[in-house]
DNA sequence: GTTCAAATGTCATTCAGTGACAAATGTCGA
DNA sequence: TCGACATTTGTCACTGAATGACATTTGAAC
């Protein structure tokens, strides 16, 4: 299962992954190139470019790991369960994940609002798992509205995107849940009419 | 006041963009290089290189023009209105703007929807008008929390990204204002307790 | 240890974007 | 109308991201 060859790639990955981030927050991310990272693990930039495809996705693949927790979690909710309470869970279940990694997120949320180039590719994920879990939302009620399957997962995401903001900016001080539970306090959703 | 030298800016601004477009619109985004934007108007790349700072930016300059739709109208509301109130009045004329330019914004927004980095680079204008609303909004309520400021916002562009896309979607059929009346009306917000 | 597959390095190339400087082209006053 | 002046454009040179092809190294398995 683990021979050398994976471990030795798993660690070359980390290995990248930390000099990367590390450049970045001292440098800043326009500022540091593909070569450097290469450099300070000793190994050329066409292998960099084998591990991430583009320069953003050191920072971007982190971003993938928790859209997975949200898509996993959506995925098990009982199928009777109302779209946004399912949506609502999933959200909670996400930020569970980032409570937990809370050190490591700041570092990648502060990274990603740092260059602008990393702030859309990371929206853009965002929009990718929106349409996920808008696809998943319309074989659970295919009568439903385009409009009506689409809306919900995108104003849940904008919750999560502004309570992950102020968290960040409040430095990790604001507990992520409370955050959130105050952010659905003020935004209701009406029944949706499939 | 218009010389020779304006006129003409002013037309090669606009052939660069309608020949990029054309392009995108045939061969897409990615694979149209500004070399092919600046040969079929018979200028060399540097100079489109000076009319648009990147690619995406032919794109994306139409993006602005709303958006300052939006700005606009939103500062010109009333202090005392609330602010969801205020946030989908500016909503609705923007979408009015989009309504009375429909074949050019749907070029626009096909194009957009094609290309990763333009829709990237598309979300990221959005967030950025997100946090100049924001900022009005704070002026206005000073006392609030800075989550309460910026979720209002965020929902609403939320809600105008869904309706845009579902828009295209139906290849401008349906009728934008009436789709976001739609959208409105599944979403409530609770009033914000300053 | 030999054989096979995967990982890496090297080389070449395309394309976006930037800076510097020279050439061309309007603008405006004499 | 001519000539100084400013602006726009072209050319050249360069950096850096990203991709493809091919050779080389290095684990894996027998």
């Amino acid at each position: 299962m683990t021979g050398l060859r994976e471990r030795k790639k798993d660690k070359l990955r980390a290995d990248l992954l930390g000099a990367a981030l590390d450049l970045f927050a001292r440098q800043g991310f326009a500022e540091t190139t593909i070569h450097q990272i290469a450099d300070s693990v000793d190994v050329s930039p066409r292998t960099f470019l084998r591990y991430f495809a583009t320069k953003e996705d050191v920072v971007v693949s982190w971003v993938e790991e928790s859209t997975a927790v949200f898509l996993t979690s959506f995925l098990e909710r009982p199928a009777g369960e109302a779209p946004d309470a399912a949506l609502l869970a999933s959200a909670r279940a996400m930020l569970v994940h980032y409570t937990a990694k809370a050190e490591f997120y700041l570092t990648i949320e502060r990274a990603i609002a740092s260059s602008s180039a990393i702030r859309a590719r990371k929206l853009e994920m965002t929009s990718t798992l929106a349409e996920q879990v808008t696809a998943a939302l319309a074989q659970r009620t295919p009568k439903a509205d385009p409009l009506q399957l689409a809306l919900y997962p995108a104003v849940v995401f904008a919750m999560l995107r502004t309570v992950i903001g102020v968290w960040v900016e409040s430095e990790g001080t604001r507990p992520l849940l409370d955050l959130f539970e105050q952010a659905a306090a003020l935004v209701t959703f009406r029944p949706v009419s499939g």
